[in-house]
DNA sequence: GAATTTTATGAGATATATGTCAATTAACTG
DNA sequence: CAGTTAATTGACATATATCTCATAAAATTC
């Protein structure tokens, strides 16, 4: 109840109203993904974020604004995660394969964070247009390499990453095991052209033992307590 | 405002309750594409039936009910359809690539039917199991007959789904125009592994122009007028 | 430690949704 | 067309949400 989650603690050397903030915006996350966003109310979020509904309206217009603070940070936090887990990495069939797998591994690991994030992107285009921004980059160094033999336009890459958020959704429904970041980028890489062989030693090659974290303390439900 | 949905107009030969009920599903229908399942309100919903707000509760016993029977009707309509417009193609390269235009040419023509559908496919897994239903049959023809190369199981079919399904929501969005289908199974039979010149060239294929339709004739929305 | 500023509170005004039901109206039936 | 059944109505009791604001508490300053 009383655990740092991620907002919180990256606040807890700021003034006490970045703090207040922080722990809202911890408590949106939850909430969104427990809730879903559209059957979250400010009542649940101050509820979990232990203030008084007052509070909610000192830091933010309405639910609006909190998801959309929420949903940009996250979504910074994770591209530059995944930044740093490819650096270094050259091939372009790598790249791909890396950014997909990465992906999934962080986004579930953190079931709370990977369900805001899911919804998000599905609200916030510009944010989609963020998360998504490397990948343009590495499908062009692809094609520019000679492997991928398609062509690198927005369709292409909306339906490349519905396959990677949509294996996102059944990971985070326990529809899927720990292997359909493996499963779906060597889908991904035979779509782009990748020889069935190649795409399929690549997409389930192992990966670098490091560990992306969003580090979020479970925070307990406890929807009995009064306001 | 008083023209015939599809529901009620199949129900025109029934007797008054069943009328009445045709009218509240069809209502729903544009509630739901409208303002999205959660936002929904019964009493949008028989305001845009015109009826009164306890005639509902004798047809439904809440949103989910009624969302339940919608959703039912748009997937038999459309496997209907589908059944149909594939009549006589044996080719599984060919059926998969029909089966996916065919989809979303239907689904993007009556755009209210399309969003209901799209959004009923993530709540109900069991309709959207019913919907694809037959993609998995397709898709088993092709490996017996040589042309994929890829084990077909549940996660393939739900990636391949996402495809089609990321590709219906960027259609009803404006933002794929009326090539998306052939765009989205040429990447599809790519994936499972079909050359990349025949992919291309049975994907952009003419298809037999029949059109398949879910006549609804748009309602205006009036949300002035008075209970 | 008094004064001042910042932050937090929660009761309450307003709004809208749900589901019920006694009363009304429309539709059959003989 | 009187009698009966079926269908519809809308006011109402209940519940829950949003957002405001006068007040209180906490933190900071001097």
């Amino acid at each position: 109840m009383t655990s740092l989650d991620l907002f919180t603690r990256e606040a807890r050397n700021l003034g006490k109203s970045a703090r207040t903030k922080a722990r809202l915006m911890d408590a949106a996350v939850s909430v969104f993904a427990r809730d879903g966003f559209e059957a979250a109310s400010v009542n649940e979020i101050t509820r979990a974020a232990e203030v008084a509904n007052g509070t909610f309206y000192v830091y933010f217009k309405d639910k609006d604004e909190i998801a959309t603070a929420v949903a940009y940070r996250i979504a910074h936090d994770v591209v530059k995660q995944l930044d740093a887990a490819m650096d270094g990495i050259s091939d372009a069939v790598e790249r791909i394969s890396c950014a997909t797998r990465r992906f999934l591994d962080l986004a579930s690991s953190t079931p709370q964070w990977g369900k805001a994030l899911f919804r998000a992107v599905w609200i916030y285009n510009d944010l989609r247009d963020s998360v998504v921004s490397y990948l343009r980059a590495d499908l062009e160094r692809g094609v520019a390499q000679g492997v991928f033999t398609v062509e690198i336009d927005d369709f292409l890459i909306s339906t490349f990453s519905a396959m990677t958020m949509s294996t996102l959704f059944r990971r985070l429904n326990g529809e899927a095991g720990p292997d359909a970041g493996s499963r779906v980028a060597q889908l991904q890489l035979r779509m782009l052209g990748v020889a069935p062989d190649v795409a399929k030693r690549v997409a389930f090659q192992a990966l670098e033992p490091i560990t992306l974290t969003m580090p979020v303390i479970a925070r307990e439900t406890d929807r009995s307590k009064k306001n």
